[in-house]
DNA sequence: CTGAAAGCGCTTACAG
DNA sequence: CTGAAAGCGCTTACAG
């Protein structure tokens, strides 16, 4: 009752240029060591001829098998997650799985009618890499079914499977860090949101309970830039603030922490220490190179990826939580 | 014959909860205005107790509209392409479209199988961003009948529509701005790949014609780094190079020249220009400040989403290539 | 190894 | 404004 979908012939089609009927096109494609070599050989021919390409819509509508997995990051620019998606795209691929993205950007008001638009394409993973997402979201991602795997955070209560590493030991690493080094007046320049927060709370009460002063912070709106980073130190120090370490929130602000602390002629690390949080490329390039902390996203996205394919095969989990872990890079900046 | 997908109930079990036929809880979706006020009032009760999402596979099937859009991008990460695609995104998901992504990344071997997957999911859209195909993937897509935008170039035989700027005339926009601020002898930092290839020509052509000596080139695997534009700058200069401008294939490299010639002792712009390529968000706050070309990726975006819409509306196309420009940010660097 | 047929969960012309 | 029914393009148990 409808045109075709554009892209063209159909299974039956192929069937008919064979001669076969399209359970056994079908099984080309889906269980070909079902056929014999001579019906296959007369399926490929009609398949190239035709140059038909399977839907999987009607496929996926069938065998209630999708191969959709979708990732939900906030934003695509300026990502730490890159790794992540790289890595889940590159394992799932391979699978034969195709990835959608779901862009839950500024907009949180938006944020359940995007996961119902994710919901009715009936993928057979979210991947939530970076959005805390508003309890009703998070209840029909609970109530749905499918597998949901939270990254990059631990979680207090997760909706299901967990891929992360905590944010309150990070900051309880660099504090360590910093006494150790010998810093007790820290400048905190952070971005907004839980993750940074919980960074922020783990190095402050770390460097408190050791008898350092409380850390002075500022806070700037997601996602972290380099300008963050200039303009907070500039403000911070012409405040009359008088740090010897400068915690940023992410490599781009302590980068631009780095160049605002060269202009103003102070010394890193011998009058102040600079961490930066990601250890994003050009961090080891940096002079000095950036002390900073180093997630391994690729791992993430790998583990990810296992998970989902395990829940797919019917596997049970029996870990369901797993902490990947940090490194502090320790480097010329602190 | 099979397990239900996950996620939930059906049309059928709403209707019947509400007391009414299938296709009156389908209307409720897609045409509510059909329904009358009771009715309506019936089904969104049903909906919200059974916490039902509608199956959008089955809808795309019966429908032939699958509201899904798919974005080629070569790599998620440190991508100029962010802004389009966050763009592209938000115009489409404001109308119902899904965005998903096809990563063809380092792979090319694999880009026809990856073209495949995608038609298969019969997308009423692709836009390529970035990546070249293969001459194979490329046949593909134009047989395919759904339309294709490739962005961020003006390609000589369009598959289909295209939103971009030519990257011959960004070429030359530089060279004119070199020669007129009295620079000669160039260096030119540039990744390998089409675009970047079109843009050294632009320039190394308008230089030689109006009598300047040949560039000296030195190319790096894309992705730009900070690292590449140090190392090249690094390189170049000990091996003798007196350039008095050097030409960066990203905002990247160019940082990563800045901060070499500065090691270096060497003035910007007095003894050397920078020009970088992008206007990145830190472009302008580096010191110097960054000359840089700034191309609009969100109107490529928006551009992008627009002829998508309008064809699935069946509107002509009077103008299927769209020229949007660049523009020359000239800063401190050069 | 292969085919006939039911079913996946929707949409939509048609009829009222 | 509403419903009965055909159809979208596949998959897969069943039978042979």
């Amino acid at each position: 009752m409808r045109a075709p979908l554009p892209a063209g012939s159909t299974l039956d089609a192929v069937a008919r240029a064979a001669e076969v009927s399209s359970a056994t096109v079908s099984r080309f494609f889906n269980t070909p060591k079902m056929l014999s070599p001579r019906t296959t050989q007369r399926v490929r021919e009609a398949v190239e001829r035709l140059g038909y390409v399977p839907n999987l819509l009607a496929g996926g509508l069938a065998s209630s098998r999708t191969r959709l997995v979708t990732a939900v990051i906030p934003e695509i620019s300026r990502s730490l997650f890159a790794s992540t998606i790289q890595a889940l795209t590159d394992t799932l691929a391979a699978k034969g799985y195709s990835v959608m993205l779901g862009l839950t950007g500024a907009h949180e008001e938006h944020a359940e009618r995007e996961i119902l638009s994710i919901i009715g394409r009936r993928p057979e993973g979210i991947i939530l890499t970076g959005p805390t997402l508003p309890p009703e979201a998070r209840r029909r991602l609970k109530g749905s079914d499918i597998t949901i795997i939270e990254t990059w955070d631990l979680p207090a209560e997760p909706i299901d499977l967990v891929v992360g590493f905590s944010h309150e030991a990070v900051g309880r690493a660099i504090a360590a860090h910093a006494l150790a080094t010998g810093r007790r007046r820290a400048f905190v320049a952070s971005a907004t949101g839980v993750r940074a927060l919980a960074r922020r709370y783990g190095f402050a009460k770390a460097m408190m309970e050791r008898g350092a002063p409380e850390p002075t912070v500022a806070t700037f709106e997601s996602p972290t830039t380099y300008r963050h980073g200039r303009a907070a130190v500039a403000a911070h120090l012409e405040g009359g603030g008088k740090p010897d370490i400068i915690v940023c929130s992410s490599d781009w602000s302590a980068h631009g922490a780095l160049d605002e602390l060269r202009r103003r002629g102070i010394r890193v690390p011998e009058e102040i220490a600079v961490i930066g949080f990601g250890d994003l490329d050009f961090a080891s390039d940096l002079e000095p190179s950036l002390t900073t902390v180093t997630i391994d996203g690729n791992v993430i996205g790998q583990k990810a990826a296992d998970f989902l394919l395990r829940r797919t095969q019917g596997q049970r989990i029996d870990n369901p939580v797993v902490d990947i872990g940090f490194k502090l890079m320790r480097r010329g900046s602190g």
